[in-house]
DNA sequence: GAACTGTACTATTTAAATTAGTACACTTAT
DNA sequence: ATAAGTGTACTAATTTAAATAGTACAGTTC
C-alpha cells in the first residue's frame, strides 16, 4: 500500500501521510473506504503502531480521514478540508510556477500538464 | 531580509534555502548579486554560522548559487539547475493540482493563477 | 468471550539538527 | 604589509525531534 524510504530526511510519520493523502484525493481511496489498522499497517511497515497512531491522528486534523474507535479509520468525505487549505495549495503552487519559469518553462507546458490531468 | 520560524518542525537550513531559492527564482535577488556573507547572515539571524554554512552549501549544489573564496556567494545565472529538476517540479505540481481538484476547483481557476505571473 | 479496533499514556532510545570552537587560505582595502 | 572580511573544513558537544517499547482501557465485531 505505502513504500518508506529511510534515506529521506523526512520523518516516517510524514512519509505516510503524504502517501496516504495522495491516495484519497486521487481517489485511490474513496470515500469512507476502509484504511488499514494502526497495528495493522504497522506491521506490515515494520514499524512501531505509535508512528502509525501520530499520522493517522494529523490526517484527521486536517479532514482527510475519520476515525471511529472500535470500528476502524476511513477515507473522508471531500469537502471536510480546514479553511486557509485551499490559499495554501495556491501559495505553493505560485511558488513551483515561480521556479519553473526560472527555468524557461512556458505557460504552456505548464497549461498542459493541467489540463492532462483534467476529469471526463 | 529573512525570517525564520521556530515553531516550524522544518529544520532552519531548511527554512534558509528555502527563502533564498523563493528570492533568486522570483527575482528578488538578481544573477550575480552578492548574498550576505555566511558570518554576517548569522549574525542577523542569531544563529550558528555553520547553520547557514549548510544552507550555502546545499544552495549551491543545487545550483541556484555560487562561492568564491575570499569574496562571497552570489546568485546564479539561470540554467545551472541539475537534470530532473524540472520533473521534480511537475511531479510536486501534479500532487497539488490532484489535491486542488479533489476540493472542487476548476481548471478555470488554477490556470488564471498560472496566468495572473506571466511576464509583460 | 475472543479478537479486533482506536486512543492515551510514560519512559527510553535513536537520529538529526544545531551550536561551539578553532583553523586555514584567499581577497579587499587601508 | 596589515587588518578585516571572505568561504571552507574540521571535531566535539549539546539540544531537539522522531521513533520505539510497553501497557492499558473502552468500544466493536463475530
Amino acid at each position: 500500500m505505502l513504500d518508506l524510504n529511510y534515506r529521506d530526511s523526512r520523518p516516517i510519520y510524514g512519509q505516510i501521510k503524504d502517501g496516504l493523502r495522495k491516495m484519497i484525493v486521487t481517489g485511490a481511496l474513496g470515500p469512507d473506504e476502509k484504511l488499514p489498522s494502526v497495528r495493522a499497517m504497522a506491521s506490515q511497515l515494520a514499524i512501531n503502531p505509535n508512528t502509525i497512531q501520530r499520522a493517522y491522528a494529523e490526517l484527521e486534523a486536517e479532514g482527510f480521514i475519520y476515525s471511529v474507535p472500535g470500528k476502524g479509520s476511513f477515507a473522508a468525505d471531500r469537502g471536510q478540508a480546514p479553511t486557509g487549505r485551499r490559499e495554501e495549495l495556491f501559495a505553493r503552487l505560485r511558488e513551483i510556477l515561480a521556479e519553473l519559469r526560472y527555468l524557461n518553462v512556458s505557460d504552456e507546458e505548464i497549461i498542459a500538464v493541467v489540463k492532462e490531468g483534467t476529469p471526463q
